[in-house]
DNA sequence: CGTGGATTTGCATAGGTGTGCAAAATCAGG
DNA sequence: CCTGATTTTGCACACCTATGCAAATCCACG
C-alpha cells in the first residue's frame, strides 16, 4: 500500500505553496493561475484531501449521527433512506446508531457519546427521547439536536412531527360520519409524544361529537401487546377500532380476521396511522392517516443545517398536516368518494 | 463553547506527560501508579480522547462504510438494524449510504469515492455489485470489501450469501412433492447473482424430477414487474408459483386473490424466499425459504474484522443454508407436518 | 550493595490540513 | 512611473494524538 498523496506533493509538483493548495480546495481566494496549476497537479496525482485532518482542524466533521429505534416498522427505513439521500446531497454523511432492545437511559447515554466522540455536526433522533442531561451536554458542546416523529415538551429541542392531535381528530370524525358507535382505540405507546398527542386529538374529538370510547388500550406500538389490546377492546363489542400506527393495524387484522373470524369492514372498521406504503397493499388495503415522511425529512434536515451553520438559530417545532386516506378497511361515510 | 480538554490539560492535571495520558488510554503499558492518576485527572476534567486525531494518526477510523439499495424491502432494515448492532459491539460505528433510484456505476463509484475520503476500515455492500475498476482502488487503498447477500464471481472479493442454488433446489422438490404439475416461476432479478443462483437450482432441480417450469419470468425484485409476471404466467395456467424473494411474494398474493379472484393455495401455490417477518403475518402466511440473517450478518462482520485486523487474511465465500418454512401458501405434501 | 534485565517514562516528531499574519504581487488612477 | 488600495501568496503554527527511541526507573538475585 502506497503512502497517500497529500497537498504538500500536489504543491511541489505545482509549484506552489501547500496553502496554496488548500485554498484552492476549501474555496478560499485563489488567482485563477494556480488554481489551475493545482487542480491540473491534484488530478495527476490523483489528489484528494484528507477528511480527517479537516475536520481535526476545522471542528466539523460533516457528518451526522441518527439514532433509530425499531427498523421492524417500515415507517423508519423509509425515513432513514431519505434521511441518508437528503444529507448526501447536502454534502453530509449519516452514521447510524441503533437502540438495543431495552432502550435503558444508560445505553442512549452511551451513544450520545460516542456520537460526542465522533465529533458530529447533527444528531438526529427518530423516535427516541433525550433525557434532560444529555440534552445539556449536546448543548455544551455545540451540536444541534433535531427530534424526528417525536416531541418533548420544554426541552428546548427542535423537533419535527405530523399534526398527531389534529390526525387524531380526523380519524375520529370519519368513524363518527361513518355511523360507527361503538368505538375502541388500540393506541400508540402512550410514554411517547405521538401516541399520547394521538390519542388526545382523538378522544377530545369524540367528546365534542357527543362520543366515548368504548375503550382505550396501550398497544406500546408493539404487535404482541396490540393483539391483547384487540382481544379486550373486541370483548366489549367494539364496531370500530382506531389504531396507533400501521405497523400495529396489520397486527390487529391479522388478529381481527384470522384468529376472531371477524369480517373488515363489515364486522369491524380499522384505521390506522402512518400510511406506510405496506399499507396500500391489497391484503391490508388499509385506512390510515398519512404522514407525510418526505416533507418531515426535509424539514427536519433543514432545520438541522440551518442550526449548525447558524448557531445562534432557534429550535423549531415543526408540525405538518397530512391528509386521511381513503381505502377499503373502514366503512365510508355516505357522500364521500 | 469552551475549548475541548486534551490530553495535555490531562498530563498537566496528573502531573505526568502526554505520552502517558496516551498510552493509558490506547491500552498500552503503563504502572498502575500513573494509569491510576490519569484516570482519575481524565475523570474531573471530563476528558475524552479525540477520535479525528487518532484516527488520523494511526490511519484507522473504526468506521465501516455501508452501502445498501433498497430498503423497501423489508430484508434489508432488518439486516441493517443487525449490522449497526453487531458493529457496535465490535467497537465499530456503521456509515450507510444509499444509492439512488437509477443505480448508475457513475453513483457508486461517487459513493466510494467518498468512503475512502471518510478513510473507512472496511465496507460492506448490501445487495450492491462493484466494478473491477472500483475493487481494485479499494484493494490499493488498503480496504477490505464484503458483498452481502450477494456474490460476483471472480472479482476476488469477500462474499457472504445463503445456500440460493441448494434453496431454489428445496423449493423444487417441495412443489412437485406436493403434486403441482404446472409450476412458474416469477424470478428474481436475472442481474444479481442471488437471483440467478435461486433459478438455477430451481430449474436443475425440477429437471432432475423430471419437470419443467410451465413459464419464467424476471421479476426484477420489483412490485409491478412481479404483477406483470404473475399475469403472464397465470394465463399460461399454473398452478404454484415460485418467487424470487418474499418482497415481491406479497405483491404476487395480493395480485392473484384481489384481481385475479384466485385462492391461495386452492388455486395456486405461492412460495417466497428470505423469510422476512410479515412472511408470518396471517395475512399472507407465506411458505418461504428462510435467510439466516442474523449468521449471515455475523459471518461477514467477521470476515470483514478479519480482513481489517489481518491485511494478509485471503476473501472467504461463506453460503449459508436456510431451511423451508412451511405455512399456509402452498400445498403442502402428504407426510409433512 | 551491585548488576543485568525488564518495565515505564518523557522527549520529540509525525500525521495532513486550515488559517492569521505579513510580505509580495497585482491593479487602477493620476 | 509612482502611489495607494486590493488581492494573492507563503510562512509558520495550530489541531490532538500515537509511537520510536533513549533515558530512567524498577525488580530480583547473587
Amino acid at each position: 500500500m502506497t503512502r497517500r498523496v497529500t497537498s504538500f506533493d500536489v504543491a511541489a509538483r505545482a509549484g506552489v505553496s501547500q496553502s496554496a493548495v488548500s485554498r484552492v480546495f476549501s474555496g478560499a481566494s485563489a488567482s485563477k493561475a494556480t488554481s489551475d496549476k493545482v487542480r491540473e497537479a491534484a488530478e495527476a496525482l490523483g489528489y484528494r484531501p484528507n477528511v480527517l485532518a479537516r475536520s481535526l482542524i476545522t471542528g466539523r466533521s460533516r457528518i451526522i449521527g441518527m439514532v433509530v429505534a425499531y427498523l421492524g416498522n417500515p415507517f423508519y427505513p423509509d425515513a432513514l433512506e431519505r434521511f441518508s439521500r437528503v444529507f448526501q446531497d447536502e454534502g453530509y454523511h449519516t452514521l447510524v446508531f441503533t437502540l438495543p432492545e431495552g432502550a435503558g437511559d444508560t445505553d442512549t447515554d452511551r451513544i450520545i457519546q460516542q456520537m460526542l466522540d465522533h465529533q458530529v455536526d447533527g444528531i438526529v433522533l427518530a423516535s427516541v427521547g433525550l433525557g434532560d442531561a444529555l440534552a445539556a451536554r449536546c448543548e455544551a458542546a455545540g451540536i444541534p439536536v433535531v427530534l424526528f416523529n417525536r416531541g418533548q415538551a420544554g426541552s428546548g429541542l427542535a423537533q419535527v412531527t405530523s399534526a398527531n392531535r389534529l390526525g387524531g381528530a380526523k380519524v375520529a370524525e370519519f368513524l363518527v360520519a361513518g355511523g360507527h358507535r361503538r368505538i375502541g382505540h388500540v393506541a400508540g405507546w402512550q410514554g411517547s409524544s405521538t401516541g399520547r398527542d394521538r390519542t388526545e386529538g382523538f378522544v377530545a374529538r369524540l367528546a365534542e361529537l357527543g362520543q366515548e370510547a368504548v375503550g382505550i388500550e396501550d398497544g406500546r406500538y408493539d404487535h404482541a401487546e396490540a393483539v391483547r389490546a384487540t382481544d379486550v377492546l373486541v370483548a366489549r363489542g367494539v364496531d370500530a377500532l382506531f389504531v396507533g400506527n400501521d405497523h400495529m393495524a396489520f397486527a390487529v387484522m391479522d388478529h381481527l380476521r384470522s384468529a376472531l373470524g371477524l369480517k373488515i369492514p363489515g364486522d369491524v372498521s380499522v384505521v390506522g396511522y402512518d400510511d406506510v406504503p405496506m399499507a396500500g397493499f391489497a391484503a391490508y388495503d388499509l385506512t390510515t392517516v398519512r404522514q407525510p415522511v418526505g416533507r418531515m425529512v426535509k424539514a427536519t434536515v433543514a432545520a438541522l443545517v440551518n442550526q449548525i451553520e447558524d448557531k445562534s438559530a432557534q429550535a423549531e417545532v415543526t408540525e405538518i398536516d397530512g391528509p386521511l386516506i381513503l381505502r377499503g378497511s373502514a366503512r365510508i361515510p355516505e357522500g364521500l368518494a
